[in-house]
DNA sequence: AAAATTATTTAGTTTTGCCTAAATATAAGT
DNA sequence: ACTTATATTTAGGCAAAACTAAATAATTTT
C-alpha cells in the first residue's frame, strides 16, 4: 500500500532528478512547500520501503521500483489533464490542481480505459510527454528553449518549462499556444528581449518568457 | 476545509437516516466497517463543525449544512459512476469502489462540467437518482420491491436495493437489467420464490433476490 | 424489578504526516 | 585554516483518524 503523500514525494524526486544525481532535501522541501525536517522523515521511510536510495546529507534518488511508481503517477496526471482539456473543455491553465488530486485515484483498469478513451495521447495539454503503460517516455523531437533559438530559424512551440497559471494565461493571450510556428527576428542587446514572428504578426516578448517556452527545431 | 473521512461519515449518516430519525452509532460503525468508538469520536467533531446534530446515546442526524454536503458527495459519486459506465465501458458491478475515491475530488467546476459532458443524467447505472446542482433529488416514479408486486402486473426494473457486485453480476447473468419489463407469474408458497416472465422467457428467482430489485409500477 | 444483554461512551494507545527549535554537518568566504 | 553561512538532521510535539479495553447507559428478558 501507498499513500498519496508518498506518491507526491516520489513524483517530486523524479521531477528534481535532472541528469543522474538525485534531489536534495531543501530542493524537495521547496518544491513540495514543506519544511526540510519533514522531507528527511519521509526519505527515511521511502528508503525503508525500497523505493528510494538515500544517504544522509547526500540527497535522494529513485531506484527501479520508485521510478516505476513515479512514472505511473506522472502518466495518470497527464492523462487526467488531457481528459479535462479535451473532453471537459477546461483551459490549459486550469487543470493542474485538479489533476494533482486525480493522479492518486487507485485503479489500473481506470487508467488504461481512460488512455483508450482519449485515443492514447502522447502529449498532455502542456506539451509534456505521457508515459505509456510500461512507464516508457518516447519523445524524439529535437527541443530547445525559445531563448536559445538562432535568428530566422523557424521553430514550433511544443511546451512550457514552468506551467504556472500566470505564464499559461500570458501565452494564451498572445496566442502563443502549442503547435504555433515562430521565427525569432531579433534579439535586443539591451535586455535580451525577443522580437518574434507568429500568426503572421510581429511581437515582443521578454527573455524570461522565452526561457520558459519549449520549441521543436526541425 | 473538509476531509474525505468526514465526507464519508456524512454520506453514511445520510444513507442510514431513513424516515426522519437519524443514524445510530452501531449502524454507522457497521456501515463504515469501523469500531463504535471511532464513530463517537467523529460524531463529536462533526457536531462541533455544525454539520450534524448529535446527542449522547441518541444517534446523529444531519442538519442543513451537513445534508447539503452529503448530497453533494452523493451527486459526485453517481455522476462518476455514470461516467465510468457510459464513457469508459465499465460494467455496473465494477464502478462502486472507484467512485468511492472519485467522489472526494474537490472542484465544483469539475462536477458541473462532468454533469454537462454526460448530458445531465438523472439516474446512475444502478438506477439511483442523481441530485442536481442545488442538491435536489426528483424521482416521481412509483416504486416497489419486486417481492411485493401483485401477480400478473407488468413492472419495469429501475434499480437495486443493495448494489453489491454479487447481486449485480447475478442480475446481469439473468439479463435482469435496468429497463427490462417483468411480470410476476406465480409466488411459490413453499419458499416465497417467484416465477417471472422476462425477455419472452420464464425464470425462477429467490425471494431474497426479489427483495433487492426495485421496480416501477405504472 | 432485577438481571442479563446490548449499545454507547470514555480513556488510553498507535500510526501517519506534518511542524518548531536546536544540534550538527557541509560548503563558502576571507 | 578559520570563521561564517547554509544545508541537513535530530529531538520532541501535535492533530487526525483509527484502534482496544474498560466503564457506563439503555434496553430487553426473565
Ligand atoms: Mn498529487
Ligand atoms: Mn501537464
Ligand atoms: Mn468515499
Ligand atoms: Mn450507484
Amino acid at each position: 500500500m501507498r499513500t498519496s503523500s508518498e506518491e507526491d514525494y516520489l513524483k517530486a524526486i523524479y521531477a528534481l532528478s535532472n541528469n543522474s544525481d538525485g534531489a536534495s532535501t531543501n530542493a524537495l522541501a521547496n518544491h513540495l512547500n514543506m519544511k526540510a525536517s519533514s522531507i528527511t522523515d519521509m526519505l527515511k521511510k521511502l528508503s525503508d520501503k525500497g523505493w528510494v536510495h538515500y544517504e544522509k546529507y547526500k540527497g535522494a534518488s529513485l531506484n527501479i521500483d520508485g521510478k516505476a511508481i513515479a512514472l505511473n503517477i506522472v502518466r495518470k496526471h497527464r492523462l487526467w489533464e488531457t481528459f479535462l482539456v479535451n473532453k471537459l473543455n477546461f483551459k490549459w491553465d486550469e487543470v493542474h490542481e485538479i489533476a494533482e488530486q486525480l493522479e492518486h485515484i487507485k485503479s489500473n483498469e481506470l487508467v488504461d480505459r481512460l488512455d483508450d478513451f482519449l485515443g492514447n495521447p502522447t502529449f498532455d495539454p502542456h506539451g509534456d510527454p505521457i508515459p505509456n503503460k510500461d512507464h516508457e517516455i518516447t519523445d524524439s523531437r529535437k527541443r530547445s528553449y525559445l531563448s536559445e533559438v538562432k535568428i530566422n530559424r523557424e521553430v514550433i512551440i511544443i511546451g512550457v518549462k514552468d506551467s504556472s497559471a500566470q505564464l499559461l494565461q500570458y501565452l494564451e493571450k498572445e496566442n502563443m499556444v502549442l503547435g504555433k510556428h515562430i521565427s525569432v527576428l531579433e534579439i535586443h542587446d539591451f535586455d535580451k528581449s525577443l522580437r518574434i514572428a507568429i500568426n503572421g504578426k510581429e511581437l515582443n516578448i521578454s527573455e524570461r518568457v522565452a526561457q520558459n517556452v519549449l520549441v521543436q527545431i526541425n
